[in-house]
DNA sequence: ATTCCGACATGATGGATATCATATGGGGTT
DNA sequence: AACCCCATATGATATCCATCATGTCGGAAT
């Protein structure tokens, strides 16, 4: 997700900066799409309301990664932008972004080779997430990543898509 | 994933197709990336060998999708290609993939377009697996794609992850 | 120093699901 | 018609993990 953002930048050289509250609605489902947005700190989630009413995280976007990119190739968008926690996002025209990908090909290709990557990673992960047992999750992830850093194994968990005491107790395990 | 087909397709315009057998390996970790492949029919996983002498499955490419992509911007591969079920597969010199890029831009546009639209449907079946429960796997994927074609549930089980009798045993409940 | 907080760690328990097994019914095939 | 394959379906059992609870430790802030 990372290697995505510094095309993104490129994208977004100069474009304003706005801050949302936790809360704060970016956009709204049916919204005509007008803006391409880049958070740059805190989180903000695509969401649709459930028939239960509740509703489904399509996905939650942090640092240096756009939001809803398809709906750029869209009328309207199709799920609601909630800010998780305070975020500062980049603002750019619709019609900007579209430009920049015409007459830059440069920004174009660089945006192809950063989307090949992130689609790659996404499949890896999907596998990961398909496995049924923390240990074959936990070996996937550690062979393809290596040992985190000092204070992140919480966020393996996540990643991984098991909960930090399981995970705990696997890395127990293999202590012993 | 189907989405990105017909991208595809525009760039592989008149590649020769080959076919490979179940078991063969298209290419292997370290080769030279030398040309890039489209599935037409069967299915190739891309694998990572493990310390254990088993294989991570990356993913698993089928018709209409692209093998290792990623490493169309990289010098050797970093996992092998074997095939899964007896596959027919078109080949591309990697040279003419990046001339077509470069001097084709509605290509290029519509090849951005196309992974916008694949990394978000890989977000959302992310976080579909990242769930607990199979019903609310069953609840999200309903709720975005609506009831498969007869004859398709067990094909959703594989997507969102769950074992057949499982999903049958939740489609069940919910009819009484 | 003391407080606070978050990561790390581990035990107990209940519940959800994978797995194995077995059965049925419909669509093709010979 | 007899056969086979596969999706559908459901039961019994074992396993795994989420959850809850509780505790330790180290670093940052006061």
């Amino acid at each position: 997700m990372i290697s995505i953002m510094s095309e993104w930048q490129a994208i977004f050289d100069g474009a304003p900066v706005t801050t949302f509250d936790t809360g704060a609605a970016i956009f709204r489902r049916e919204d005509p799409v007008r803006s391409m947005y880049l958070v740059r700190s805190g989180s903000v989630a695509l969401e649709r309301p459930l028939a239960d009413g509740t509703a489904l995280a399509l996905s939650v976007a942090r640092s240096g990664m756009a939001l809803a990119e398809a709906s750029l190739f869209a009328d309207t968008y199709h799920c609601d932008a909630v800010v998780r926690e305070t975020a500062e996002v980049s603002i750019l025209p619709k019609a900007v972004f579209h430009a920049t990908l015409r007459d830059r090909p440069e920004i174009a290709l660089g945006l192809i080779e950063a989307y090949a990557h992130t689609v790659q990673a996404q499949r890896t992960r999907i596998e990961i997430l398909r496995m049924r047992k923390v240990s074959s999750r936990l070996d996937a992830w550690l062979d393809l990543n290596g040992p985190p850093p000092e204070g992140h194994w919480k966020s393996v968990a996540e990643v991984i898509g098991v909960s930090p005491p399981a995970l705990y107790r696997e890395l127990a395990k293999r202590r012993s």
